[in-house]
DNA sequence: TTGCTCCTCACGTCACGTGAGGTGGC
DNA sequence: TTGCTCCTCACGTCACGTGAGGTGGC
C-alpha cells in the first residue's frame, strides 16, 4: 500500500494533469495500479511513474494515443523499436516541411509571384503504363515515391524504358476534398504487361492549358493560382482531372529548386468551336 | 464575372480544400468575393487566390485561425510583421523543445535514471522579494524570465542583492490542472519595499525532502517521480506546496546541461512526533 | 468535523471531415 | 434532361479542458 500514489501524486511524478490521467485510464492507455471499488479512487504503483514519462514524452512529440498504446503494448525490443523509428522519421519529415513553409511564406510576403510563361496546348493520347490509386493528400508523397519506382522496375522487368517524363493524372477531388483518384504514369513505345499494382492505360486526348513550376512543391499552389486565375480570366474552364509531368524530378536531382513540374489544366479549344 | 472562380476552382487554385474554404467563410476568415443570395453559391475573385496560399502557409506553420485574422486584419506592415515574427519565434522554440524531447525520449529508453541522492531537510522561514501569479503550464518559460528578471531589477533599484539563489513555491494545482500559483522569489537580508508586482514575502518553514535535478528541464520530470517514489514508499506525504531552488540557472549559464535545480517535496518531520 | 481530494457526467474547444438530403447551373 | 457541382445542417474526431454536483479519506 505504501508504494501506491493517488492521482494527484502521481500527476507530480510525472507532470501529467489530473484529466489527463483519467482520460489516458479511459482509453486503457495507462491504467491504474488499482482502482478502489467502493469510491473508484485511482491508485498508481511507482513502477508506473517512468510509463507515464515516456507516455509524456510521446505526446511532446505529437505521437497520437492509439500508436503510443501500439507501442507500449509491443511484444518484442525489435518492433517497438521500429514503431518508434517511423514515428521519428514522420516527425522530422514534419520539420523539413516547416522549414520549407517557413521559407516560402517568406517568399509570398515578399511580393508578386514570378510570373511564368502560360500556354496552350493539344494533348494526343498517350500510351502508358499506369499505377492508380485513391489516395489522401496527407499520404501523397510516399505514395508517389514508391508507385513510380513500382512503374520503373516494372518496365525494366519487361525490358522497356519510358520514352518521355514521368506524370500523374489527378481527380478534381483530389483537391476539393484532400483524398480523390490519382493515376501516375510512364510513357511508353508499346503496350506493356500489367504486373502487381501496374497496368497499361492509354490517356485520352485533351486540350491544356499549362505552366512550368520551377522548384519544390511546397509552393506548387502558387502556379496552380495562377493557372487558375488565367483560365477564370478567358472563360475557358471545363471539366476533367489536371495532369502533371514531372520535367526534372526526384530521379533525376535530389535538388528540389532544379524540379521543373509542368501542370496542365483542361479548357476549351482556343479558337475552336465551343461543343453543342 | 469572368473573374470569379466557384469554389471547386478555388480549391484548385489554393491547394484548400472546399470543406476548408466554406469553413474560412463562417468564420469571416476568408469571405468569398461574392454569394449568390438565391443559390448561396460563392464566388472567390482572382485577387484572393494569393490570400489563400498565405492562410494555408500559416496553417502550414500551425498558426491558430484567429490569430491569422490577426495577421490578415493588421492595418499597418509593422504590426503585421510582428505578429509573424512572434509567431515565427514561438515555432522555433517548438521546435528547439521537439529536438529535446527526442534525445530525452532516447535517454529513457536507454535505461533507468541516474540514481540521485535524496535528502531530507528542515527548511527555517525565509525572507524573500516574490511575484506570485496564477500561471499555465504552457506559458510557464516567459514568464518565469520576466518575473525573475523584474525581481532582479527590484533589489538592485533598492541597492539590495540576493542572499541565496532564486526559487519557487509552486502550488499542487499547476501539476494537477495545468494551471496554478506560483511564486518566484529572492532571498532577500532585509524587508524590501513593494515596486510593481514584486513584495516583500515570507515564506513558512517547511520539511522537505529534496533532490537535484542535473541538467535542463525537459526532464525534470524523471527527477520529480524519483521523490515522489520515496515519498510514497516512506509514507511521508503530507500536502502543501513543493518547492524549487535554482541553484544554478539560466542567469548562470545558457549550457543548460550545467543547470542545477532543487526539488524539495513537503513531508512529515522524520523522527519527530506526527500531529495529532 | 472541516476542508481538501477525488469521483462521474455532460458539455466545450479547435480545426476541420463525414455524410445525409437536397438544389442549382451548364 | 442528365450529371456534376454546390448548398446547408447535424454530427463525428482528436486529445483533452471546464464545470457542475457530489462523495470519500485523513
Amino acid at each position: 500500500v505504501s508504494d501506491l500514489l493517488a492521482i494527484g501524486d502521481f500527476a507530480r511524478a510525472t507532470h501529467l494533469s489530473v484529466k489527463t490521467l483519467r482520460h489516458y485510464h479511459d482509453l486503457g492507455l495507462l491504467v491504474p495500479a488499482s482502482v478502489d471499488v467502493r469510491s473508484g479512487y485511482r491508485r498508481y504503483s511507482t513502477e508506473q511513474i517512468p510509463v507515464g514519462h515516456v507516455v509524456r514524452r510521446f505526446r511532446d512529440l505529437d505521437m497520437p494515443l492509439e500508436q503510443i498504446r501500439a507501442v507500449l503494448d509491443a511484444r518484442d525490443l525489435p518492433s517497438r523499436n521500429r514503431l518508434i523509428a517511423e514515428h521519428l522519421a514522420r516527425l522530422e519529415d514534419a520539420l523539413n516541411r516547416t522549414h520549407s513553409a517557413v521559407a516560402s511564406l517568406r517568399d509570398i510576403l515578399q511580393g508578386p509571384p514570378p510570373a511564368a510563361a502560360i500556354r496552350h496546348r493539344s494533348e494526343p493520347a498517350l500510351q502508358t503504363v499506369a499505377i492508380s490509386e485513391t489516395v489522401e493528400a496527407a499520404d501523397l508523397s510516399p505514395w508517389f515515391q514508391g508507385a513510380l519506382d513500382e512503374l520503373h522496375a516494372t518496365l525494366a522487368a519487361q525490358d522497356e524504358a519510358a520514352v518521355g517524363p514521368a506524370g500523374a493524372v489527378v481527380d478534381d477531388a483530389f483537391f476539393t476534398d484532400e483524398h480523390g483518384a490519382i493515376s501516375v504514369y510512364l510513357p511508353t513505345a508499346r503496350r506493356v504487361r500489367a504486373v502487381g499494382r501496374a497496368v497499361a492505360l492509354t490517356l485520352p486526348p485533351v486540350e491544356l492549358a499549362v505552366i512550368v513550376h520551377e522548384g519544390s512543391h511546397v509552393d506548387i499552389d502558387r502556379s496552380y493560382g495562377a493557372l487558375a486565375a488565367h483560365v477564370a480570366h478567358g472563360a475557358l474552364s471545363v471539366g476533367g482531372p489536371l495532369r502533371e509531368r514531372y520535367l526534372v524530378g526526384g530521379r533525376e536531382t535530389t535538388v528540389a529548386a532544379d524540379w521543373r513540374t509542368e501542370i496542365g489544366w483542361p479548357v476549351f479549344r482556343v479558337g475552336a468551336p465551343r461543343p453543342t
